[in-house]
DNA sequence: CTGTTGTTCTTGATCGATCCAATGCATCAG
DNA sequence: CTGATGCATTGGATCGATCAAGAACAACAG
């Protein structure tokens, strides 16, 4: 008896191959991968042979050996962020599971690998080399993304989460969601409420995000010709910094609403509110960004602006599907509007 | 021009093999072979040859040959819960970054599937007919695992993050966080800044982990002598649950401390306190469970057990190294003792 | 009857690595 | 000088699928 038997009780079955499927079948093995491949090259009841001759062995075809033939692994490269506790990290949660999902109906399966934080590339590198995977999804493209133009160099197949902001003509297939649009949401929802002091808490200049979120915000208050100056503050992304920049803010330009440019943020400005005695969405109304678990939990409710996932990875997968394709399709960028989840503190 | 060069501007130069290497460094193919895999079964000369050669032409071996010879994918199935907004996702989210990571220093990446809610096994059984993946890292295991005894029948190698309740006797590999050590320790922490009336707040009954929890709360408070009858409540994990459950100890047990089952409840607790003028951390103190975000961003913070996920990631990992070496080894359960993360709220 | 066309199925080669067995070549004891 | 031993290296076969041709056969026009 050796080792395997001895510790499993019996040699693993080896799996069924095309082969053991043409035998049963009385085929060739062309045959049966024609079975599978390209149904209707195949006469009715020879299909229906071979079929049946697949389903009795359990036949699956060896993916390493399609694979290699085929020079396709149907697998999409998702490098995660270093981990870092915020809200950054349920976000991609969610858009994970949606890619998953999304990607599984095209016939593709994610790949998860990490990157090296010093050098944010040598993952891609070499799973690019060994063909590990068809394709990257690049997600953390606000830092000015490197990956995007090294991925582009290198003629590797990807889509971008994010606008490629610092080259806005950028030649690879990108999907974003609209910031400026969403607080323009968030904001028009607070003056339809009959707020016209509504202030602005986003991130530093240097932000590309933040800049465009706030965008959004100054639209919407001029669309009404509204006043904006002294209404805006920008600070780091804390809970703090949102409660002293809302402390200022309500001291020095008596805003009845805060939109933030994060959960965060706007965890903040509740943080100065209950200090005052003052009451979320009676009071003041305050909306963040991201719709975050906290957005849900926290005491009336944040309303917040919620980015639509969903459809950003099937809009991913699309895209995906083009560079794939034969012959490859080069989609432009695709910008999606995010939603309003409403909430107790608007 | 083909298509190809007319999209890409040139054909992509296909990358080299095994034999340009070992073309290119005068030896055989299998020399080189083992100048990657075996380096010590060639002299030094000759590997240092073959390496140059190897860098020269920027050489990784082809995942899909070799996994096709090897019959090994490297690979490392898990599949994603069904997306529902709450704590398990990012708690989840931090066990996969630490999964990737440490596997990955174990060769091995991590390939995520979703399950079908109606059919969990669907997803399994197509990767692993097809040899798409070497094993898989089990985690919804609270549910009574079907999966497991289903994985265990059909001797695919899997390890679970989370113990096999309802059968204790399992033959399985599986690493689990004390949760019962975690709310002592909690228990311990308050009783050790003076409390003597701290009360529970967990989950119904039918939860395994729940009870154990509890068990480990109750074991603390027996330990010092201190009774716990009319001190525990029962509940659905909600933050209202937690809110309703807290303002019925408070009236009927006047406990000066609460340990929960999870977040969620402790935010419950919170949310009682702050509507009765009571502060957390001063007044009566609030101990939960999972370290989430939100415990972090709340209002003093929010003390809570911290589930040692970076360490279960390292054991689950040594444990698929077990299963996956030849001969295979079968470890045994290990179960983690979880930290305290003290904040404001104790 | 021959040649063309089209459908259906089969055969051999191939993808790029590793496994296995064998070879060349020193070294050294008898 | 012969044969045994060990080390470094090699050539052929193989993993299991798909690709690229070609073969067998029927249908049908000339």
């Amino acid at each position: 008896m050796d080792t395997a038997s001895r510790v499993f009780g019996r040699v693993p079955p080896a799996p069924p191959t095309l082969a053991d499927v043409a035998e049963r079948a009385g085929v060739s093995r062309q045959t049966v991968s024609n079975a599978v491949n390209n149904p209707d090259l195949l006469r009715a009841d020879t299909l229906l042979r071979v079929q049946e001759a697949i389903d009795e062995l359990g036949y699956s075809p060896n993916r390493a050996a399609r694979n290699l033939r085929t020079r396709a692994s149907h697998l999409i490269g998702l490098r995660i962020q270093p981990v870092q506790e915020g809200t950054a990290n349920a976000l991609m949660d969610r858009f994970v599971h949606s890619l998953v999902d999304t990607s599984r109906e095209a016939g593709y399966h994610v790949l998860l690998f990490s990157g090296d934080p010093i050098d944010p590339l040598a993952g891609y590198d070499d799973l690019l080399r060994s063909t590990a995977v068809d394709a990257f999804v690049v997600t953390d493209t606000y830092l000015g993304n490197p990956q995007a133009a090294w991925l582009g160099a290198r003629r590797a197949p990807f889509v971008a989460f994010g606008r490629p902001w610092d080259m806005p003509a950028a030649s690879h297939p990108w999907v974003d969601v609209d910031g400026a649009a969403g607080c323009e949401l968030a904001t028009s929802h607070l003056l339809d409420k009959g707020h016209e002091r509504v202030a602005w808490i986003g991130w530093r200049k240097d932000s590309f995000i933040g800049e465009d979120r706030r965008a959004g915000w100054s639209r919407a208050m001029r669309a009404r010709g509204l006043p904006t100056s002294g209404l805006a503050s920008r600070v780091e992304d804390t809970v703090s910094s949102g409660r002293g920049a809302s402390a200022v803010l309500l001291d020095e330009a008596q805003p009845s609403a805060f939109v933030c440019a994060s959960d965060t943020l706007a965890m903040g400005v509740l943080r100065t509110l209950s200090e005052r005695g003052l009451t979320p969405g009676r009071d003041v109304a305050v909306v963040g960004f991201d719709d975050s678990q906290v957005a849900q939990v926290v005491d009336p409710g944040l309303t917040s602006v919620r980015q639509p996932l969903e459809d950003v990875a099937v809009e991913v997968v699309k895209a995906l599907e083009g560079l794939l394709g034969h012959p490859p399709v080069v989609n432009p960028g695709v910008l999606l509007t995010p939603t309003l989840a409403v909430r107790g503190s608007s």
